[in-house]
DNA sequence: TTGTATGCGTTATCAT
DNA sequence: ATGATAACGCATACAA
């Protein structure tokens, strides 16, 4: 009854396998981890007893000895955002496929928050991480570096960067996407955006759309850029104000499709009609796009493929297999029925 | 030079932090567990040591003697499914508040994925787990038992298992909505279930709706179930294969919103309006149900706090204060345009 | 092929 | 208040 108790209680080790098989503890390790530098017959012995008494190596001392966890982190800015939602679930898969394990962090869009994220999924063991964006202090990233901590950056591009990035060049995908606005005849555009502060994302697409004005005769300066958080009831908010505006836009740029839904709905429940009164473009391409009425013109991003890719270039860095360095993702603009040329003039 | 790079290669210790203060490891100890039992002279001196070399403790070690990672592990079917990620989301930060760090695996609501999953996450050194719903193996639970493995059943609730589970009653649930339905005087139903098979979740839905179909005194057993994967696309096929049979539905019942809103467009591209020739109702209340146009009828379910609620079981359970048990959330039907009356009759 | 012995970095139990 | 020291469980260099 006490053997059986502590059978149940203390979880068996090497010694306890060793001792029923016979044999010593660094044999049964070997079992283990090279199964081919053991002998047929000490193998079969040595696994059926590890079998019976359930034997699993210790984390903890494993990850003591070996200096590797074969653990890495992640840090988002928030599930609940369906791209990064669909690039983790991805990421995960291809860690798993792999034999790594996922810790998952989130920073809220809140740089000081990531940090603080950054430092403990490190102190949990992460082998190394994946972060969004490059918009982080210089005493974070200079501490990364100093500590030799291999991590790679999604949902950005930038070749000239110091560490590998896995995403797409956000300005100038934006850039694309306005360039058609324009070229479509809207003159007078506007842009809802996330917050900017700390979202090189967000600030990047905001440039894009005052690059492709610039280069195409309008005044870049004027575009008004409303900036409000990630959500439905957000996107209407900012579609209201603009709508309220003396010189009200044709065409409403937003930086994500989440915005342009809820600018979308706001638009027409004020009583104007998509695309004919008003032209409303998304990004991300999330399914929402192709369920709401009209369908949202927006850009597509890969999302599980970054999500895939930025697994694949963090196992190649810790494995020290050849560097893959930066992977430029591309983009690709949808054009749907919430664009068309503006009315008259 | 030479020592400056092994700065940066070898992380410092605790023997490096108690040389350089002239201090004894188990003072270092001391000062980073129990800073009140240290003088406070010395405190400070080692404390301006850790930051100076930027000593951080190590892992393994600590995991090794302390026996606990201070890390849950969460298995849950797919990030992709908004309801998980969202609860995932509320999951990891009640975690985070809590000093724990969250372990993240995908089973792709595959039983025998999942199995692996979980025994994975326990090598990595979780603590505790997340799981969702009651459908595994009798192995895997027998397995969980022997090892004492501290877990919670969430996105389902059953007042008389074994182990705690965080969630509602989806049976009862759904059963609600069904005499919603059947209420208004639709004597033509049908369901599109996602595959019941190890999704004890749907399968009690589908119940449900047998219920309340009996309790008014309808064929229970005849309504037609169709079972597909969770997609836009899937529900639209579903609902083509409904549309086909001799005797059409007058209302659509499914188990999700994403189910629910594909088999919507659908109906609508078959040139049948909603809810006037139609009915549909969704369960779950995602975002989607609201954007979509009729909005949708569905049940609303708390994920953020099915989320955080497991992750307080979970922290209580680990921390043995008195076991919370069971928790029964609720939910509420949201009456929307997609439901109405059937047209004659 | 197999065994012996040692170190990995921390924490905790004793002393002092 | 502080120090010496023994685990913790595993992997590996070295012996046999």
């Amino acid at each position: 009854m006490t053997r059986e108790a502590k059978h149940l209680r203390q979880a068996p080790t090497v010694q306890d396998v060793a001792r029923e098989a016979g044999v010593s503890t660094a044999t049964v390790s070997r079992c283990i981890n090279f199964p081919e530098k053991v002998g047929e017959a000490t193998r079969q012995r040595v696994m059926k007893v590890i079998e019976d008494i359930g034997y699993a190596p210790n984390f903890g001392a494993r990850a003591l000895v070996a200096k590797r966890t074969n653990t890495i982190g992640a840090i988002i800015p928030t599930m609940e955002n369906a791209i990064f939602a669909r690039g983790l679930q991805a990421f995960q898969e291809e860690l798993g496929r792999n034999g790594f394990t996922l810790l998952v962090a989130s920073s809220s869009y809140r740089p000081e928050l990531e940090e603080r994220q950054i430092r403990t999924l490190l102190a949990r063991g992460a082998d190394a991480l994946l972060l969004i964006g490059f918009d982080r202090g210089p005493g974070i990233t200079e501490w990364l570096r100093e500590r030799r901590v291999p991590y790679v950056v999604a949902w950005a591009f930038d070749s000239s960067a110091p560490i590998p990035s896995v995403g797409f060049d956000n300005r100038r995908a934006m850039a694309a996407l306005a360039r058609e606005v324009i070229g479509l005849g809207h003159n007078r555009i506007a842009v809802i955006s996330a917050p900017t502060a700390g979202n090189d994302r967000a600030r990047d697409r905001v440039a894009g759309v005052r690059d492709a004005a610039a280069e195409l005769g309008l005044a870049a300066e004027e575009i008004p850029v409303i900036e409000t958080p990630y959500s439905f009831e957000n996107g209407a908010g900012a579609m209201e104000q603009l709508l309220g505006r003396t010189d009200r836009p044709t065409a409403v740029i937003c930086v994500n499709d989440v915005l342009a839904v809820g600018a979308m709905s706001k638009a027409r429940a004020m009583g104007l009609s998509i695309p004919s009164d008003i032209s409303v473009t998304g990004f991300d391409d999330i399914e929402i796009a192709r369920v709401i009425d009209p369908e949202l013109t927006t850009v597509h991003v890969p999302h599980r493929d970054m999500g895939r890719v930025s697994a694949q270039t963090l196992i190649a860095l810790l494995g020290e297999t050849d560097l893959p360095g930066h992977r430029d993702l591309g983009t690709e603009i949808r054009m749907r029925g919430s664009l068309a040329p503006p009315r008259h003039r």
